[in-house]
DNA sequence: TTGAAAGCGCTACCAG
DNA sequence: CTGGTAGCGCTTTCAA
């Protein structure tokens, strides 16, 4: 059997008391604490998470709800913040809900009955409301990244989508583009909303007319946005650059480009999202929005932990970080009719 | 606070004990059994967890170690297995240890000390060896997915590799091809050396002489297959087939022969392995080496209930799980000069 | 700084 | 089938 607090108790000639304080941080003598850290190491003992847990009501437990577990924006983002929590002492339980919505309710009915402490979620295919109340009956924060729902009020990091989109678009009409092509998400998402603003605030700022075929609906997917790229690239759409706004989409696009022998930059100018795994090694080296993963990462545990800790603002943080620019050369010069007259 | 069984004994005037053993799947009779359902209902009663972990000793939490988050079959296989496990009340803890010796057996710790009741565990870059001592001595059974350390017994669900890759070999043997370039994974991972012995026997079957220049280490990593991929294919290795032994692999050498503009299968017959994501959409189809995901979620999740339950088989289970074959338009049939004689 | 004791909520034993 | 009860291992008063 495992050893308890007791038993160090009865080696060192201590009381309980005496020795839960010291294994929670407390102050001894210095002669208690020798003879205490020797016992535990003599007994190998470890605390009983469920004695503790019992008593102080927190599992050290934070759950974790992603639309898929193979969506690398989510993956990257989760490999630090599980790094960070554990450095914290808190372990992640994972649930994807495959965009179902009553699974998605179910998995988080799931993670409060394993007394998670805390929750954060990526954005879903549908709308989380449903599960809200559980957990704030139940007191446990929520953080959410990416986006929330437009009626709620909670703690959200994400980045500033609008002018993250905006930028590169105005970065490319200054290089002389006015079709320009934007994979979009679906338009039901916050992060899809303001991204897509951001196309639109670049075209009226530059006085440009906007043709909304050039918008193209990607869902956030590579298989759709392959689909639909490579059909709007045999379309009379004319288009000289392309935008994608999400790494899955960034990657079926270039798939679909590539097949089709379209040359970039020569014919067709790209710019991606995220620079993650395959951007980084197609070539020629794509231009790429990128987002800053550590920072978010950082700035969700760290709400987190302050949340838990109870100590955190009293209303909701929406946390907006800047995307950087990684200049690839992806993208071509061009002069356009109306520019060379 | 939340209602306790306490509570609906006194709402029910019956025992804990009817109640604990009524929410433990005991029967009760029928008009008690309504009671205690309504006074659940109406106190939101919810079994604490923490206090039953403490006395079951049983967390309800699985462990599962990963090299990588992005490793494209681990995310296949945990979505399927958190599924399952699930359903079967159990959370996972996942943890990656991103092919960190001294961060995995920190991990494993990690997850003993959150009391997980067993441990499934991707093959990782360093020997797992070190942390088995702890789940032995705690008697948390551990599952390999796809390979363990060579000198060690324990359960294990992988794909005959073997196989695998001599039947992909031979297929291409048969279309004519010999000189068919294989890009493996470091040679120290035991599915690495089985799918390179795959290799080995189809030539000896098939009598033909190997070149060892052939065979790539692609470290079953995209980015270095791409750049070992690049690098041969621009070399005089004269290779008619190239065959990847997993999935990122298979990526990786794909962007490598379009980027190079080898034409597939024209100039260079392809098979790759797991068809996942990308190779669903590249063009032409990919013929593909297959493993049953599903069927590996499933043993890996029912040889962990098996041991969690205490009916597991006396010795240690090693799964080999036959791999499949898709077949698509990538590969060309050949006729060498000794064939053409 | 230390200790005694209460009790977190549940399960499992045994008796009825 | 039901109930009384001990106790899992820990934290946390409160008093010394």
């Amino acid at each position: 059997m495992a050893a308890t607090i007791k038993d160090i108790a009865e080696k060192t000639n201590l009381s309980l008391a005496t020795i839960s304080k010291y294994i929670n941080g407390g102050v001894v003598l210095p002669k208690n604490k020798l003879a205490i850290d020797q016992a535990i190491d003599e007994l190998g003992f470890r605390v009983n998470e469920f004695a503790r847990s019992l008593k102080t009501n927190r599992s050290k437990l934070i759950g974790i709800l992603i639309p898929q577990w193979h969506v690398a924006f989510c993956a990257q983002i989760i490999t630090q913040v599980e790094g960070l929590l554990r450095q914290h002492g808190y372990g992640i339980i994972v649930c994807d809900c495959s965009g179902d919505e009553a699974v998605g309710v179910q998995v988080v009915e799931f993670l409060v009955s394993k007394s998670v402490d805390g929750i954060i979620t990526f954005p879903t295919a549908f709308s989380v409301k449903d599960y809200l109340p559980l957990t704030t009956s139940k007191n446990i924060p929520v953080v959410f990244i990416d986006g929330m729902p437009r009626d709620l009020s909670y703690d959200c990091v994400m980045v500033d989508n609008m002018n993250a989109i905006k930028k590169a678009v105005s970065y490319l009409i200054k290089k002389g583009h006015e079709r320009i092509g934007v994979v979009n998400g679906p338009i039901t998402s916050l992060s899809a909303q303001e991204r897509l603003a951001g196309y639109y605030n670049a075209y009226s700022e530059h006085s440009l007319p906007i043709d909304a075929n050039l918008i193209i609906d990607g869902g956030y997917a590579t298989d759709i946005t392959y689909e639909a790229v490579k059909k709007a690239l045999t379309s009379d759409l004319n288009f000289t650059a392309l935008l994608t706004a999400n790494y899955e989409m960034t990657i079926g696009a270039i798939i679909a480009i590539n097949e089709i022998g379209i040359s970039i930059p020569d014919e067709l100018s790209v710019i991606g999202f995220d620079d993650l795994q395959l951007t980084q090694i197609i070539k020629p080296r794509i231009s790429i929005i990128t987002q800053p993963m550590e920072c978010i990462a950082n700035m969700i545990v760290d709400i987190m932990l302050k949340r838990l800790a109870g100590n955190g603002p009293d209303s909701p943080q929406i946390i907006r970080l800047e995307t950087g620019f990684s200049e690839g050369a992806s993208v071509k010069e061009i002069y356009s009719e109306s520019r060379s007259l």
